[in-house]
Formats: C-alpha cells, sequence, structure tokens
DNA sequence: CAAATAAGTCAACATGACTGACATAACCGC
DNA sequence: GCGGTTATGTCAGTCATGTTGACTTATTTG
C-alpha cells in the first residue's frame, strides 16, 4: 500500500536533510507555552467526555447539551442569540432544537413584544437535565481549582477570558454574569 | 407544526408551575464555577478557530491537525500511541492518517527494533504546517497568560492538568515534557 | 510452532457541522 | 397600508469526523 521506509535508527537517520526536519531545532516554539496548548486539549476532551457519556445514554449529543446550557442559564433566549453563541449554522441549530423540544426538554413561546421571536424555555425535564449536567462539570471544575490552589479561580478565569476572540469578550461577558467582569 | 404557547410576560409567567422551573432558585449551582465551566467553552471555541481557518485552505480539517501537532512534538510516535493520546478508533485515524501521508506530510518508517511498528515522523511540509499552527495558538496562548499577569502561567497549567482525567495524568504529563510535571 | 501484538482494511452507520435557496409571519418606517 | 427588513423555519444535499465489528497480514515472543 502506502510505501514504509526501511528501519531507522538513533536521532531519525535520513530523515534530516534539511534544517527544518528537526522539531527540536531552530525557531522552535517556547515550550512552556506550546504545553499550555497540549493541556487545554487534553483539558478540554476530559471536561466534556463525562457530560457526553451521560448523554448518550438518554440519545443526545453534546449539540443538545450546548443549547440546553445556555437556554438554562438563559431563559427566554432567542434562537437567533443561540446562533450568536454557538456560532454554528441555523440548520444545525434547528436539528438539535427540534429533538430538545419534541423529546419535552425545551419549550418555545411568542415573544411578549415581537411576535416573531420564540423565546426559549426549559421544561422541568430539560431543567433537571441540564442541572445534571452542569453538576458534573463544576465538580470537575471545582476540584481542578483546588487543586491548583486558592489564587487560581481568578487567575484561571482571567485566562480563559483572554483566549476568547476580542470580538467577543464583551457578549461572553454578558452572557456569563461573572461578577468578576460584570459592568 | 411545532406548538409555540402564548406570550408570555414578566418572569416567565405560567411556567411556574413547579420550584424547577426557575433555574435561579433552589439548589443553583455555584455562580462562579459555572462561568469557569462556560468560559472553558468559549476559550476552546476561540482557540480551535484560528488553526481551523489556516487548516480548511488547504483541505484539511481539526483531525488532522491533533495528528500533526503530535507527530510533531514526538517524533517517531507509534500508531497506538497515538489512539492513546487522541482517544479515538483506529478507523477514525486511519483515515486521517492516510490523508497525511498520502499529501505528504507525514512518513512512515519501520521501527528498528519491532518491524510491525509505524513510526510516525514529519516530511519537511508536514513540520512547516505543524510550526505554522503552533504558533498561532501559542501566540494567543501567550497574549492570554500576559493579560491574565505575571503569576497566571503556573497555577493555569496547573488547573488545566487538574481537569485531566486522573488515569491520564501520567501520560499526559509525560507527553508535554513540563519542566513542571517533570518526574 | 502457537499465541499475542501492531497495524491495516472493509463495510456500514451516526452525529453534527456546512451551503444556498426559499417560505412565512410579523414588525417598522414612510 | 405597502414595502423592506427581520426572525424563524424548512428543503435538499454535502462533508468531516466519529463509531462498531470483523477480518487480514506481518511480526515478535513464549
Amino acid at each position: 500500500m502506502t510505501d514504509i521506509t526501511a528501519p531507522t535508527l538513533g536521532p531519525r537517520g535520513a530523515a534530516k536533510s534539511e534544517a527544518a526536519a528537526d522539531p527540536h531545532s531552530g525557531m522552535r516554539p517556547d515550550a512552556h507555552l506550546v504545553s499550555v496548548v497540549e493541556l487545554l486539549f487534553f483539558a478540554y476532551r476530559d471536561f466534556t467526555g463525562e457530560a457526553d457519556a451521560v448523554l448518550e445514554e438518554i440519545g443526545l449529543g453534546r449539540a443538545h447539551h450546548r443549547v440546553l446550557h445556555f437556554v438554562f442559564r438563559n431563559p427566554g433566549l432567542r434562537v437567533a442569540d443561540l446562533l450568536g453563541i454557538l456560532k454554528i449554522t441555523k440548520q444545525s441549530l434547528a436539528r438539535v432544537l427540534k429533538q430538545l423540544v419534541d423529546n419535552g426538554y425545551v419549550t418555545q413561546s411568542m415573544g411578549e413584544r415581537d411576535r416573531r421571536e420564540r423565546r426559549l424555555t426549559l421544561t422541568d425535564k430539560g431543567t433537571a437535565l441540564a442541572r445534571r449536567l452542569i453538576a458534573l462539570q463544576t465538580a470537575r471544575v471545582a476540584q481542578a481549582l483546588s487543586s491548583a490552589g486558592a489564587k487560581a479561580e481568578g487567575l484561571t478565569r482571567d485566562f480563559l477570558f483572554a483566549m476568547v476572540g476580542v470580538d467577543d469578550r464583551a457578549g461572553v461577558a454578558a452572557l456569563i454574569r461573572d461578577p468578576e467582569f460584570a459592568a
């Protein structure tokens, strides 16, 4: 099939035709920073894993979780708001939202002033699920924060917030409604 | 289609049939912790977004990025190692790995001692791409860390590391080869 | 030599994302 | 009140990435 080269010896033998062939030479990115990049990957992988397992049991996926979560936290959210938060297309949202409504997790009601709007809220069933998932995730965060020490919470939040794209920070700050970022 | 209830007034009007209907009452999860959960979502969303855009131009996806990254950082990695790191199935990996090999980003060579193994390394082309992507991500991390202040780096790393599942921490620590976590 | 291991492969499928076009309904300004 | 804009929903098709389970091949190891 694909051609496999002969066994190599030592420091990747014949492969060092050019300087760039050795990733540990030349313009190596700062090792500390790279490790943070990798930790972010592993942390997020395991952060979502726990909730995914619960969701799988009831036939929902991560996409449903995100909708559920933000509607839980922002009752009366409009579809357009959700599109802006999740940064996905109308189609992608429509599919999962329909399933959540059909399965009795989310209810839609017309906007009071603007009747074109569909204000989204959770049913009791939806609220219970959202709580269950958020409990899993906050427990993991709490454990990690206490592991990292008392000062970690503020700095971690600052770091994560600064990782958000500049254009979205205002929106995120409003959404998370955290004392530290409130106006 | 789906039934839409009539407009609601005030604090989600008739919806408060039970105590659980109001997510801001009762056993509300700690607001600080929830905000960290949400920040993690937004931070990761934007963390991956930049690299995704570059990858899209050349017809690759996030899955390719992950393979590229870990082979870049761990030249000579075996397929089995990669499966353990990424926690995906052999099939999923096979597809993206084949594309990376076919497109000249990755080379495979037989293991020196065990010739069943395929040691993975990057070509110059692969190394260049990996560097370009890692530069984007470390730049974002560096900006966020400086934003969060001098003490943020250590604590952020501690936090992220503690977010990793207990069973994987040893493996992750070995992989990231960070002074702080080295044996 | 037999069993275990590393890798590759086939076939089928689920999820969640995308695009682009089009259909309603409702609001708002003129 | 008409026309443009907005909020939402929908149709139809595609793509990327993940899954399962079974099977093959080459190789190492007991």
